[in-house]
DNA sequence: GTGGTCTAGACCACA
DNA sequence: GTGGTCTAGACCACA
């Protein structure tokens, strides 16, 4: 089990969301399979209800879960998710080649 | 000279900086060059003077620029400031790359 | 027969009554004919009954069935509700069109 | 100026998105034109900054404002919400079609 | 001054 | 039990 990083500047609802599109995109946890109720999760982070929340409410926006109301939060199955996330690494990939052709280093340079 | 995109998420101080660190890196400032002073760049780019001795204290903690009390701030002439900023660079393309495998997509994939 | 569609954001009475509502209307479901069971219709919902018997409360206050006591509950003789029925859906519309139009859309700009 | 509606069964928030959504879409709140500060709409509407900033949260995830730390939030220039919004009315309007239509009655007799 | 994150705790609808 | 909304209040970064 993952546990927040209390030294990472990222927010505490940002390292949740982080680490659930993870599980998710890599087949860990498979379409409908239920998500830790968020009370539990806040428990087992030491952190609030309401930062986990704020986490789940991301996660089902971005399509990566869905929510039963009275029954809890579920792994939604998208197979899109995989696709944007790739073109998603892809524009920041370009992103750094560009900042470094900007400065004369060549991808070539960076990658060896 | 840029200016300022507003619709982006980054802080002010940080476009700032990010816009001097390649300047320097580029060549475009020569060592020793001066800095714009901070209130004509704060006027400049309509921001806070604040906001701009914020960027300059953080281009000189990185050792881009030095101050001269009374006379303004200058591009050092720093070598090392190249390879340090290729390393980074690297550094976020290795992480990208880490981020990808992670999700069962190869550095192959990726480039093409 | 229809099942729940655990993905629909509608909580999972309101998709129950939703159904019969419909099967109801279409005349799927004649006067007097008996609804399925609570238990029953709980089991093959895989649902909680709780769930199922607040359905059924809510069917019997808009007047789509009468629940006997000891016998079960029966589709109701109530020809009002196609014309009510009619109604809401042209008040939706109507919403609908005013929505549009104060955003200077024209209701035939929606229709083609 | 609006206020909310306490009768009105749409949690607090979502009174606030609607409310600005129409605003913006209407032209009424013109691109770069500042939003009221979180705390001050939140004073205006008696309800709690948190509220507010949820509110404003939805706005900018759907492309309505972006938000500039320290200074505000602001309009966004988005000529495709429009676009988004229309075949969002059109989608809700061919669904009361459908509905319609599964108990019998015509786009016609909804229409006239 | 501005927005953003987080905690603690209440209350509600739903299953 | 579950999630969702809301309040009150703190604290931080940024301009």
């Amino acid at each position: 089990m993952n546990y927040l990083d209390l030294q990472d500047p990222r927010p505490i609802y940002e390292q949740i969301t982080d680490m659930y599109r993870m599980l998710i995109l890599k087949g860990a946890m498979k379409p409908d399979e239920p998500m830790p109720s968020v009370r539990k999760l806040a428990m087992e982070l030491s952190t609030n209800p309401n930062t986990v929340q704020k986490a789940y409410t991301e996660l089902e926006r971005e399509g990566y879960i869905y929510s039963v109301k009275g029954r809890g939060n579920f792994v939604r199955d998208n197979p899109d998710l995989r696709e944007k996330k790739r073109k998603e690494l892809k524009d920041r990939l370009d992103a750094i080649f560009k900042e470094a052709s900007d400065i004369g280093i060549s991808r070539e340079e960076l990658l060896k």
